[in-house]
RNA sequence: GGCGAGGUUGCGGAGCGGUCAAACGCAACAGACUGUAAAUCUGUCGCCCUAGCGGCUUCGGAGGUUCGAAUCCUCCCCUCGCCA
């Protein structure tokens, strides 16, 4: 691949690329002297709800992975003990050397449904900040002032309207900015509000004698809404462990807009290649909802696999094309030996209702049908055997026995 | 510390003694249309039941005045502006 066209690919849908030309020089000595970058990304040890925002990160680094250079997996369980005062100024509850262990793991299988096992170097970066000395600190410390620090917004934000800022939370960037120091970082990679702590990694290599780390940012996802970022609380977003007919689902129910957007962050498709399909979708010689079942494919077979994803474009069309019954759907049994229970009753239990009050007013607004046929009557009363009971296009199954 | 504004059903925001489960907008949910897109239109949008001019719990918290309070009084908690 050439350079330019691995610059493209490399820098696809990326926010910030500090600088571009560095990098561009970067690749070029790597290509000539057959030598791989090191690209280093760190991770916070949280408990990780990973959804495919998360992967937005992830796919740059395999991007890198693809052109042949080396991915390195920073888990920051030094850096956790500081806590990253980025955003809100929620303390974190500090975690158990067994919590981290056990989140790095959780990280790491979700994080190889992309990346590639063997090219991933994974790290943790108490290894080195635990062995720094309390000289090392101060010399670390040295090297970056305080007019610097107060680069970062809500430093700046925090100062100027006098609220606190802890000495140590300035340890944190420093921190992070050595663990590029220690593993000669070519590239750090993060999220757009990691700007300031990845540029403060590329401000102190020069000083320890390294040439400064190219600086690249990923966007944050929007979420399934098209307004808010992907987010688990905003339930607007999609769970990389989700089935693959959910999946699916929630992917062909974003709008047609957003779907360029995924197109660019959740693909490995060139801007070329998007920049084409949506020529072809404008023009008319592509629907655009062929253009969305290719997208939800490519994002299912990559969590799940290339035979799931057709699976889900099967089960997705019988539903929802043709109105058929899905062929799985969340069963309940009930017994006739049971207290009587009136039909807005059984639809809180099968979860088809949130309260019997929202059921009935399913019920008197025409959506509940069962095995098919509209109900009006929420006394309806069930004889042993199977049934489907269905509110919109949702179901469940229901077994009387 | 001083002065001022305010806390209402997911959010925004009316209401200022009864007819208030509380206007309106957004979001949400369901229906029509469709490509589970967008746009549009319709209905619903506290909880409970044997479903009724039914019962119950809501308007920051605790008391009180009244036949009756989201609306009036007292105390408390919190938020937000302005001045020190």
């Amino acid at each position: 691949m050439k350079i330019d066209q691995q610059l493209d690919y490399l820098s696809k849908g990326c926010v910030d690329v500090v600088r571009i030309a560095d990098l561009h020089a970067k690749l070029e000595r790597a290509t000539e002297h057959g030598q791989k970058l090191v690209v280093k990304v760190g991770f916070d040890p949280t408990a990780p709800d990973l959804h495919l925002g998360h992967t937005v990160l992830f796919r740059k680094m395999k991007h890198f992975q693809d052109l042949g250079h080396t991915v390195v997996f920073v888990v920051g369980d030094f850096t956790a003990l500081i806590g990253d005062p980025t955003g809100r100024s929620k303390t974190r509850p500090p975690l158990t050397a067994e919590q981290i262990a056990e989140n790095a793991e959780t990280y790491k299988t979700q994080v190889f449904k992309l990346l590639d096992r063997d090219e991933t170097v994974i790290e943790f970066n108490s290894r080195w900040l635990g062995a720094l000395a309390s000289e090392d600190w101060v010399s670390l410390a040295a090297r970056y002032n305080v007019a610097q620090m107060l680069e970062r917004r809500d430093f700046r934000q925090r100062y100027d309207k006098g609220q606190p800022i802890a000495i140590h939370e300035f340890l944190y960037p420093l921190a992070q900015a050595y663990d590029s120091v220690h593993l000669k970082a070519d590239v750090e990679l993060g999220g757009t509000d990691q700007l300031f702590n990845l540029n403060v990694g590329r401000d102190v290599m020069p000083s320890f004698e390294l040439e400064p780390q190219i600086v690249m940012t990923v966007p944050l996802l929007v979420g399934l809404d098209g307004v808010e970022k992907m987010a688990k609380s905003s339930g607007n977003y999609v769970g990389i462990t989700e089935s693959p007919v959910e999946m699916f689902g929630k992917l062909m129910s974003i709008s047609d807009d957003l779907m360029w957007t995924y197109y660019e962050l959740l693909t490995d498709d060139s801007t070329d290649t998007i920049a084409g399909l949506k020529t072809r979708v404008a023009d008319g010689s592509l629907h655009p909802k062929e253009a969305k079942v290719g997208l939800a494919k490519r994002v299912v077979a990559d969590f799940h696999s290339a035979a799931d994803a057709n699976a889900a474009v099967v089960e997705f069309d019988r539903v929802y094309g043709r109105g058929e019954r899905p062929s799985e759907m969340p069963e309940f049994a009930m017994s006739l030996g049971d207290e009587w229970k009136p039909l807005n009753r059984i639809m809180v239990d099968v979860a088809l209702a949130s309260s019997s009050s929202d059921a009935t007013r399913k019920i008197a607004g025409g959506a509940v049908s069962i095995d098919g046929a509209k109900v009006a009557d929420r006394h309806w009363k069930p004889s042993p055997g199977e049934y489907v009971l269905q509110v919109g296009r949702r179901h469940a199954r229901l077994v009387v026995r």
